[in-house]
DNA sequence: CGTTGAATTGACACCGTTCAACGACAGTGG
DNA sequence: CCACTGTCGTTGAACGGTGTCAATTCAACG
């Protein structure tokens, strides 16, 4: 469990720390399987354009990706990827997506072929249900989003922010103890929070000032993470962790 | 199909004028089989609170109802759900909400048997992957949700938010030619909008003054939509509209 | 050592919040 | 029929958070 990712090199990560315990030895076989081939790219290259037809659905091997849309002078962030996420699900119905999808720093993609991808929807409900419960919890994350930038000033907004990264990095194997490593800018952190580079460079210094979280450079560092939590008004129970795994016992799979 | 609701009274308007016209007849009424009874509520009362255990899911057959979560000093809705949503299916994984739902008006509520829903993910792959495609729908409204909070200015997220609820009225046959009537408050749209109710009032007015939409107690009317969706920068195709449907011919069901 | 993208700072205007009050309307009961 | 009451809507003024523009510093890299 620990090495899964020598076994299944491309999906190895896929819902890591969350319900991945709890998927058989042969699903987790048809789910690698699935990736026929992978693809590379560099930081700020565009994956995919919004409204284009959808070829393969992609996951997330290596490296970082988030959505966004472009405004005629802005842009916004509505999402950031990590190894183990499936990209475009949501193309499901339409076979294209409403957002752009966006490397950040490199990135290494796997492939899923879209027949083999619809077949297994009629012959393996365990996975699709899996593959949806990806769903849940992206749209769940969604639903924090929208709920900050309801509610929180920017500096509380990032705050936010650094607490949902972090959590989800060490659920895959990617956060220090004491923070981590990232390759976004300032500039994606305002984009991200519904802000400006400017004013999102204020609330970073004052996290700084606070001694919640110290933003330098792609190293983010913590100190007291309650405290981090309670600025930020962070809750992680909308993550699915794998904490909270035993209610959802019934998703046991046959096989 | 215009009379979809005498032959299936709880479940008629489900997916209504986005994929409700492939489904096929046997699958319309396997879904309407699953709701086993009928609950009503009034204005204002809570459907469901956060964190407890679901005992059934809920389709919304009549009335119309919000999501939100409570902070100490205020309210935000999270989402609004009209006659044909489900209401609960984000509970799947983990058999509770990480939000609350609220009756806006005298709502009706069909139940689902969760065992039989259960068991439905097994032997029906079609209306698995419809359910889930309402799913997706339901994300995508949240990302716009998202997108508008994140780069609009109080009045126009207002003028987005009526060009919405406008839009997914019609699909239902809800919405008058010039407007719709809603049980909603400015106090809700603010709560919807991110914004305070004083200065909600202040939108409303300003979109009054401006020609773009007249609000008055439950009422609105507009007479130029053109402007309402130029001003909120609106654009239907994230809500999976019918006229797109060539697109999903793939889902066509096998029976 | 110069170039480049990222981070930083100050000044100022604007959008939105807050507090406090008032006005409009619908439902209720005398 | 009218007064009472509560909810919703409306308004003004002061304050604070955020956007904008312009300019400077910093770190990484060839």
């Amino acid at each position: 469990m620990m090495t899964d990712y020598h076994l299944y090199p491309a999906t190895g990560r896929f819902m890591m720390g969350r319900m991945r315990q709890i998927i058989s030895t042969r699903d987790r076989r048809i789910l690698e399987d699935l990736v026929v081939s992978t693809k590379i790219a560099r930081n700020g290259q565009k994956l995919y354009s919004r409204g284009n037809d959808i070829d393969h659905f992609s996951i997330l091997v290596e490296g970082f990706a988030f959505s966004c849309i472009d405004d005629s002078k802005s842009r916004c962030i509505l999402g950031l990827h990590m190894p183990g996420d499936l990209l475009d699900v949501s193309a499901l119905p339409l076979h294209r997506l409403d957002y752009d999808l966006v490397a950040l720093g490199s990135v290494v993609i796997g492939q899923i072929d879209k027949a083999r991808f619809q077949h297994l929807i009629r012959s393996e409900p365990n996975l699709t249900q899996l593959i949806w419960m990806f769903n849940l919890c992206d749209a769940a994350i969604q639903r924090q989003w929208t709920l900050k930038l309801s509610k929180l000033t920017a500096s509380r907004r990032l705050a936010h922010m650094i607490a949902e990264i972090w959590t989800r990095l060490e659920l895959i194997g990617l956060a220090r103890s004491d923070g981590f490593e990232t390759p976004l800018t300032q500039a994606h952190l305002a984009d991200m929070c519904g802000t400006t580079p400017i004013h999102m460079n204020r609330s970073v210094r004052e996290l700084r000032e606070v001694g919640i979280a110290d933003f330098r450079r792609g190293r983010i560092q913590v100190e007291d993470r309650a405290a981090l939590h309670e600025y930020g008004g962070f809750e992680s129970s909308y993550l699915f962790l794998d904490k909270d795994s035993e209610t959802h016992k019934e998703l046991e799979p046959i096989g």
